[in-house]
DNA sequence: CGTAACTTTGATTAGTATCAAAAATGGTGG
DNA sequence: CCACCATTTTTGATACTAATCAAAGTTACG
């Protein structure tokens, strides 16, 4: 369990040489496994450390004053869960463990003085920051302007293609740990109208699903019903065949 | 008209030597005026700048299949507007003019090499754009999670600690040049309803409005009504009296 | 096995959208 | 400076999506 698949995934849109390669993987870190459900981290707290997923799923989220949730992102293995830790000085959310899972906690000030030591390590960050950034944009779309069903496919096509860039999936198919509840925070719908979405998802044969796991059965009808553009990922261009 | 507000707004929340100024206020730029409605970039572009907004108001949003339009962010003088367009090749959503404004245009390379060669000012630009994912995620939270009238109160705070910040109001005063159906494209409402909160509002006692200028009333139940807490911000702690 | 958590279904309600139109406001050119 | 036109705000009536409430199934797990 090392630090590799973040350095991997960093590289993937950012210029790194060896050396900065190299400090990357340098950076003094602590493993910890949560169990599911588990806190990390609160709203308001101050924490010395930012921490990086290495294994399992995480969620971030808000509660609001009137106990309603929000999922502001799911999170998987080789994800930066809460960078902005490493330079804000207090969390404006919670980051919770979906799954049993293990983090790497990395001091913040390692975080900030590796930024300053090597700009282009720095950059490669800020780019990371950026992706979420557009995803939390897309996610105000999702919620804010599209109906109930739209806003379900198009999370479950954005899960699909996060998934398998992370090697988590494959044609479509994917496991989500998450209950229909959870889903339906991260939506801004209720579970029980979530519950009704899926279900006539599978009736109209978009998708099929089997305990966790969720299968795109018709991918092309999918992307439509749920509005989707994979722009907003920020994918590298993918070398033409 | 010149860069110096954006470095003072940068120094806010960053260290920065003299040097980094310097720097700072030497990056080369075109000041151009759009008029009110003026696009500046739009989604799928790939813009070879990213812009700052020297005066006057921006806003920032996508469209969605259907036509609907979700506002993603509001920009006052001194903001940048669009620093992912200075590392992500492609932009995800719309620029646009709110008013008449001044943009300064910064060629995208030049930004990079700023952030390689003075890495305190890419730091600064980065802690930049995190407090930017900030205020999304409160907007994710905002539309998914909060009902009409607390979605508009809230808002409304946002606007005026910001505004306030920016020196454009005071006494939570302010004036906000954005029509009701662009506000009700923020909060993912219909400008008709919008209307019928604004008024209720009005008859409350919470705020009034004249023109297009905002006066909160009551601050400490407008706060409580839009369930408003400004952690999110990540306004520098104030010195103690 | 037994129990708690989760999913599913049904019935009803509430909140917001939609549709329509009138009133107010702001610009513009004559 | 006024008359006119486009835009924006406001109000009313109705429709519909998703929430709420309730309870029965189902699954996971100790």
């Amino acid at each position: 369990m090392t630090l590799a698949p973040m350095v991997r995934k960093l590289e993937r849109r950012a210029a790194l040489s060896e050396e900065d390669r190299s400090a990357l993987l340098a950076l003094p870190h602590q493993v910890r496994r949560l169990a599911a459900g588990a806190h990390m981290i609160r709203d308001g707290d101050k924490p010395d450390f930012c921490s990086l997923l290495l294994s399992g799923f995480a969620y971030r989220h808000k509660i609001t004053g009137e106990g309603g949730r929000q999922v502001l992102a799911l999170h998987v293995a080789g994800d930066f869960v809460d960078l902005q830790n490493s330079l804000l000085e207090v969390s404006d959310h919670n980051v919770q463990a979906l799954t049993d899972a293990e983090f790497a906690f990395i001091p913040r000030d390692a975080i900030k003085e590796l930024a300053l030591a090597r700009p282009a390590v720095g950059v490669a960050m800020w780019i990371d920051t950026l992706v979420d950034s557009s995803i939390f944009r897309e996610w105000v779309v999702n919620v804010g302007r599209r109906d109930a069903r739209t806003r379900v496919c198009h999370i479950l096509c954005e899960f699909s293609l996060r998934l398998e860039e992370a090697g988590l999936a494959e044609n479509h198919r994917y496991e989500l740990p998450m209950t229909q509840e959870q889903l339906a925070d991260a939506v801004g719908l209720t579970s029980v109208h979530v519950n009704r979405v899926l279900r006539q998802l599978g009736e109209e044969g978009l998708i099929s699903r089997n305990r966790r796991t969720i299968a795109i059965e018709d991918w092309p009808r999918m992307r439509d019903a749920g509005d989707f553009n994979d722009r907003y990922l920020h994918y590298p261009a993918r070398a033409a065949p």
